[in-house]
DNA sequence: TTGACAAATATAACAGTGTTATAGATTATA
DNA sequence: TATAATCTATAACACTGTTATATTTGTCAA
């Protein structure tokens, strides 16, 4: 099995996936982009879904580097520009963005190997967002305030993402949803 | 033209969409449900489109009839209860929130009917979170809030739908939803 | 009532999708 | 070098949404 042609084809389908999304990327697009057949994304992958799992994998590396990257003088200065940083993510790499985090909106599973990457990067979160509570905190508080982070930081893309988003108000989106996040990350301090 | 036609189809698609979610919804299998053939899909309706709209836009009324429906006896227990419909219907309904909310994810662009039905179910949204602040602020401050309630309950549904929430400790995700909506809007009142 | 025309519908065809089957080419091994 | 194994091209399959063509049904005027 030559690895030149497994990376002809992930080269082939990253460059259709940045520039078109993941409606870009059928077999046979990918095959052309590659100057190869089709079949090769059978062998090499486990078909249209090995594709995607190294997408999703990349997607989820590529965020959970972004947040472990962040490095400020306070915990919430620290969790703001994570979340900053999640916010930016959602935009520049719209396409990766939408395969990891809008998979059960669509057909595509994640593979066990692709959900170990998701969860890792959740793990990630919680190790930045734990700084806001005291060490001795259990595991479950821990991922509790991880959890009221997502929420709210993916909470915001989404209304970014849905089309009312263009019927209200949304001007400076990113510093409404940091505004929102301090606020919250306050009351946390205070619960 | 028999109105009776498109009623059938409309039916057939209800049918097969409450059954098996958005992808049960070929045109074929909605004109075999209806004991037709596919013509009457792009004659009643506008093809895939059209039916995918009259989805969206029931799926928005009904959400939008729920939130109505909200009766409580102070703006924080009123906002709360909205939240919990939305949750609710987010599990109920989940074809419908899917269709409604991951729009952007796939690629159904709703039609200007449907989007009217969006923006008329935040304009609900905003008068019941409306509630929280004094009756003189502006609409962008009351938008602001509306959009933080927003972000943060489907945020919450969001997480439940991506598959780390089978990776954590999510037993009971509902209440804990409620609880940082209760401490947000706590916070709200102080800010 | 009949015939012409319009509207509605069935069916076929088209171009695309992911996947599998078959054929051919290339590489590895004895 | 011959044979077996592996890799790849191509064809075929069943499905998708949509449009084209054919047929049936309904309407209206003479």
């Amino acid at each position: 099995m030559k690895s030149d042609t497994r990376q002809q084809i992930l080269a082939a389908s990253s460059k259709l996936f940045l520039e078109g999304g993941i409606h870009a990327l059928s077999v046979r697009a990918i095959a052309k982009q590659a100057g190869l057949s089709t079949i090769g994304i059978y062998s090499h992958f486990n078909g249209k879904q090995g594709i995607l799992d190294a997408l999703y994998i990349e997607g989820f590396n590529n965020v959970t580097q972004v947040m472990k990257s962040v490095k400020e003088d306070s915990p919430k200065a620290s969790v703001l520009e994570m979340c900053r940083q999640i916010l930016d993510f959602s935009e520049h790499s719209a396409a990766h963005y939408k395969l990891i985090f809008g998979a059960n909106m669509t057909e595509y599973t994640p593979s066990e190997d692709a959900l170990q990457a998701a969860a890792d990067g959740f793990i990630t979160l919680t190790k930045v967002t734990s700084s806001l509570v005291e060490h001795h905190a259990s595991l479950i508080e821990k991922q509790e305030i991880a959890m009221e982070i997502w929420a709210l930081t993916h909470g915001y893309i989404g209304l970014n993402n849905h089309e009312i988003s263009h019927h209200i108000d949304w001007g400076n989106w990113k510093e409404r949803a940091l505004k929102a996040l301090a606020t919250h990350i306050d009351a946390l301090a205070a619960r």
